[in-house]
RNA sequence: GGCGCGGUACCCAAGUGGUAAGGGAGAGGUCUGCAAAACCUUUAUGCGUCGGUUCGAUUCCGACCCGCGCCUCCA
């Protein structure tokens, strides 16, 4: 089965198709940095992160990039607030997006700066002024003209045609032709950034950065443009209004766009108190493996609902992936095989791959491997699970992580990371007890666990279970993992 | 007001014109010296409400109630 994808253009889930063969160019609006990235914003980018890592599981080629909006008006007015550079105001938050991608799984793209194509936006003002769609407003900033494109409004499904036939145009209230023009470039104002260019000083416009450096990347058509919901309109409206018409092609073919999510059933909102930065929630204990899977575990189209009695599931559920994982890496198993266990990992594998074909249905792709995982886990129990069953199985368990990616057992060096940055911007007080002991427990080295383990396991064997039982919960506590007693011995895991 | 999305068990959440995936939580049980992990059983004659179409609807249609989104720079 192909994939299908639903396209914002089309209104309607198609077969996803591309330009070249076994080729995708995509590109996802990314953050504007002038503050540390919600979790909002990353469930947008989990979820491109996602249909990014699954389309090379398709075996296509993927070329994806993300921008970075390194200059806005709220930048150019905080910076100038902070009395720094516009450079200098971003470099903290564009580190820190940075990082916190890496922390929460998200392979990064290739990331290209506003601020680095300055000159190139410039010259597309020029150019769509030389063709007449742009104007040049008395103040010094350039429009584009509506009109001037009867499509507009395709991808948001909005009718504008009352104004295209000559809507009235108040000069007196707006310097611009029409209301619903947009700004391709921003005169300067006094005490504020701006650049010297052909067309005069001023600042690219927010829709413009993209238009640019989309092409400029992936040519004048490509395949994928995504974003979160709020984007359609006006930003990938006047995206496909610029470009299209200075090519006179088709911008993107598809538009893929991520819902908003909900935080415990309210917007997420600074003034509800319910607004969380990705760093806020590591802060109050929680693993970016449980953030990353309750942000993917609701397919992209649909509302989630984000809250904490979800988050705490949320570890729960890669706790099991991964107990599953290492129950069956750990064991010695008879050699041979049992045929239904590989069965039972093709058609895992095939169900998940039906799943995230289908839309990417990330609810039913989690719920084939789980599945997967309880009728293993029996067999497992049954002692019918063979030597030559072992590499099928965690193959179709890679396979679910090679898209999902929550279970790599690496949550506590990242919590690390951000108790230590915590510390460094004079925020201890924002650390909860629950991130102190995770990362204080930690500390204990393999080797120092190894001894501990040796020594319960003796006094097991000298039947002398009251003492092994008590350094048993005493290093569970103070190195803060799981042991569990098998056939073979103990095996321990960090929690 | 215009356009659009959704309301499924205690919680999160898939899905289908023919009688409800998965995860978590709860209860009971198996295994184990005990724990942990794991497994088994169990928890919606019911899918916002009321009508309609149909042999049959949670799934289609209509109305209503509720929640949410976009309608000029919020992912």
């Amino acid at each position: 089965m192909p994939l299908r994808l639903y396209n914002t253009m089309s209104a309607q889930v198609e077969e996803f198709q591309t330009l070249r063969d076994k080729e995708v160019r995509m590109y996802a609006c990314g953050p504007t940095v002038y503050d540390y990235g919600h979790i909002g914003n990353f469930r947008t980018f989990i979820a491109v992160d996602m249909l990014q890592r699954f389309l090379r599981q398709l075996g296509y080629r993927v070329q994806y990039v993300m921008n970075i909006t390194d200059v806005d008006d709220k930048i150019i007015r905080n910076a100038a607030r902070d009395g720094v550079s516009v450079q200098q105001y971003t470099a903290k938050y564009e580190k820190a997006f940075i990082e916190d991608a890496a922390m929460i799984g998200i392979e990064q793209p290739h990331l290209v700066r506003a601020t680095e194509h300055i000159s190139q936006m410039a010259d597309f003002v020029a150019k769509l002024l030389a063709k007449g769609i742009a104007y040049r407003t008395d103040d010094g900033s350039y429009y584009f003209r509506i009109a001037k494109f009867p499509a507009y409004g395709k991808l948001s499904k909005k009718d504008f045609s009352g104004m295209l036939d000559g809507a009235r145009v108040d000069v007196d209230e707006y310097d611009k032709d029409s209301a619903r023009d947009f700004a391709l470039w921003k005169a300067p104002k006094a005490g504020e950034a701006s650049w010297q260019e052909s067309i005069g000083p001023g600042r690219p416009g927010w829709h413009l950065e993209c238009s640019v450096m989309s092409m400029e990347e992936l040519g004048e058509s490509f395949d994928l443009h995504a974003g979160g919901e709020d984007l359609v309109f006006p930003h990938h409206e006047n995206e496909i209004a610029q470009s299209e018409s200075l090519t006179g092609k088709t911008f993107a073919r598809f538009w893929f766009h991520v819902r908003f999510l909900l935080v415990e059933g309210e917007k997420m909102s600074k003034s509800l108190g319910n607004f969380y930065t990705l760093r806020d929630l590591v802060l109050k204990g929680y693993k970016p493996s449980s953030i990353r899977y309750l942000l993917a575990s609701v397919p992209y189209r649909n509302q989630l609902n984000f809250t904490f009695d979800g988050l705490k599931q949320a570890a729960v559920s890669v706790e099991r992936l991964r107990n599953f994982r290492q129950r069956l890496s750990g064991q010695n198993f008879p050699s041979g095989c049992t045929p239904e266990m590989r069965m039972l990992a093709s058609e895992t594998i095939t169900h998940m791959c039906e799943a995230l074909e289908d839309d990417l249905n990330t609810a039913q792709a989690q719920a084939a491997i789980f599945e997967m995982v309880r009728q293993a886990n029996s067999a497992l129990d049954a002692g019918k699970v063979k030597k030559e069953d072992v590499a099928p199985l965690l193959a179709a368990l890679e396979k679910f992580d090679q898209v999902f990616a929550v279970l790599a057992d690496d949550d506590r060096p990242k919590m690390k990371t951000v108790f230590d940055w915590a510390m460094s911007e004079g925020r201890e007080k924002d650390i909860s007890s629950e991130l102190q002991e995770f990362v204080q427990s930690g500390q204990m080295t393999d080797a120092e666990i190894q001894r501990r383990i040796d020594r319960i396991q003796e006094l097991r064997k000298a039947r002398d279970f009251k003492a092994s039982d008590a350094l048993r919960a005493e290093t569970i506590t103070a190195a803060n993992i799981t042991i569990e007693n098998t056939k073979d011995g103990i095996s321990w895991r960090r929690k």
